[in-house]
DNA sequence: TTGTAAGCGTTATCAC
DNA sequence: GTGATAACGCTTACAA
């Protein structure tokens, strides 16, 4: 029993041809109910499984997607494979996962590799140290739809899902305004990275219209963590005139701020207010829980997959869609007086 | 350029056959170096790689191996597969995930999904809801290596990897017997899952085994979120003598439970002690930071990766490894008076 | 309605 | 050292 029955087993069980069981397996028209039926029993019975690679190799589909991202097991990337997974797998895709770490050569790598395993698409987050486009053309060259999903690079001919990252730092920005906050800073990261870019201008939106001026000193980019949030708010802190609320672009670097705030015993939300983005499950679980703008990563995957899906549809009309998604702001304590 | 480019094109281009070209690109000793570089350069310029398809096809080897977990955006499942990937993707394995969502139906499907898709093995944990085995038996009886991590069902010829969860219990329950707890409760999750199971039987060792008497009404069974480790805490609180610290099989409840007790005024760590498992990344960012199990996920993602490896070295030979993990006790503040 | 045969892209086993 | 050919398991014109 361990070895595997083809469709030739079960052909030479009925007498048969392998293409009259292939095409009873198949629901082919053309075949008789009785020999349909025969087929389908001896199939049950001797337990057939479909090759799907045989399957894969003659049609030239793979049914499977590669997803890149940069590590699997940050809870954003993670979330949005959840989303890819959920959308593609009661359609027969598999989903193969490859870690970039960051580095742009990795990503050319794993794009390489999927790209020999014949996968139908490519989704993926682009790395942060990524500056060549050499290798998104290139799957482009040999027609696997390529979406990118959260961080992307313009290119013609490929379609993107992100979230509304200005409105983002807009509403985020307005919320503190609403507040009552009269000097907001701003912990950015990478302007390379478009994300970054656009929530600071969200920021800078909110503020001239509302009729607050732009404070250059007020504005700072820092790495993604703890440590980096603690060393830019105590510099804030040191300002001539310190700010009494930070809308920073990262949890992690907002949560840091907070942790300085109360060693220099400021009260928030009371004396200070503090906003991140993402909505990391740990924003939520503090004492003081976090307001941060949640970016529902598991339905931006179920979007990424669904274009995907369109762009397998007609793969001989290329499809370029921009989905923009909708940031919502989750208020909580860190922010409400 | 978009067409994809075979042997058989780069023979044409070089009037010799596919197959020169084939031992060629794969080292055989039996070939001339000047053909063989011939055809490197070639291959080169005409930009030809390798289809795994037909290789895998040919081969019977997919190198692919197919991961299962309840949740991919669950961080310790995320952070092991993160393991399994870094430990395989350098041999050339790609890894396909799946999501049983803790249903045992899924869980088969997953199953046939994988094999249909000629997975080389299948690294899993299995789902809540699994009672049957005869998928599992399926697997092994098609010769594909089978490796549980974490949760698992005690099947022949099935290889584990698993953290010691008694001895996590014990150290667990230890430390808060150091601490000075006299009355330590334990909020369990179901025993029909080893994990569970074992981390009570640790508990209760380290508690006779320092002459502290079990008492059975503060052991409680829970499901694995907050509102269920608040509901408890609150049975515990009620009891005519309650206790003085909480030993918990999950960091939500452990969660649940803190916040509970603080609702009541009880100072933690001074009048209650508490500690998690799973040392999930909230546990640390809490201002009152948690002190729970870790279970090096990562690590246990690589582990079953060699030991999948080591299984496929030697196909022939059946082995059946039991990687048991040390667990890391992460003293914080929820338990250090 | 069913059988025949070619082909998907490789590699392996023969010959030469 | 190289060429011809079969094989992996399946689908699909084309014939019958």
């Amino acid at each position: 029993m361990s070895e595997k029955t083809t469709i030739y087993d079960i052909a030479k069980a009925l007498n048969i041809t392998a293409a009259t069981v292939s095409r009873a397996l198949n629901n082919n028209p053309k075949i008789s109910a009785a020999t349909k039926k025969l087929v389908m029993e001896t199939a049950a019975k001797m337990n057939y499984k479909q090759n799907r690679l045989a399957l894969a190799l003659k049609s030239g589909k793979s049914n499977n997607v590669g997803v890149i991202v940069p590590y699997i097991d940050r809870n954003f990337f993670s979330a949005i494979i959840r989303g890819i997974e959920e959308e593609l797998y009661p359609l027969g895709y598999h989903v193969i996962i490859c870690q970039t770490h960051e580095q742009e050569s990795t990503e050319i790598d794993n794009i390489n590799a999927l790209l020999n395993a014949q996968v139908d698409g490519i989704l993926m987050s682009v790395s942060k140290l990524t500056t060549q486009t050499d290798h998104f053309e290139y799957v482009l060259e040999k027609n696997v739809p390529l979406v990118f999903f959260d961080r992307k690079k313009d290119l013609k001919g490929v379609s993107t899902v992100t979230i509304d990252d200005f409105e983002g730092g807009y509403r985020a920005t307005k919320h503190l305004i609403d507040q009552g906050c009269k000097r907001i800073a701003h912990l950015s990261g990478d302007w390379s990275l478009e994300i970054y870019k656009n929530r600071y201008e969200g920021y800078k939106k909110a503020l001239t219209d509302h009729g607050i001026a732009l404070k250059k000193e007020y504005v700072i980019k820092t790495k993604s963590d703890i440590r980096a949030g603690q060393k830019a708010s105590e510099k804030l802190l040191m300002l001539p005139e310190p700010p009494d609320a930070i809308f920073s672009s990262s949890d992690y670097v907002a949560l840091g701020a907070i942790q300085q705030l109360k060693k220099h015993g400021i009260k928030i939300p009371t004396e200070f207010c503090v906003v991140g983005f993402s909505n990391e499950p740990f924003t939520k679980f503090l004492e003081l829980s976090m307001t941060t703008v949640d970016q529902s990563p598991v339905e931006m995957g179920k979007m990424a997959a669904k274009v995907f899906l369109e762009q397998v549809k007609d793969s001989n009309v290329k499809i370029e869609k921009k989905v923009v998604l909708s940031p919502t702001l989750k208020i909580r304590m860190s922010s409400v007086k």
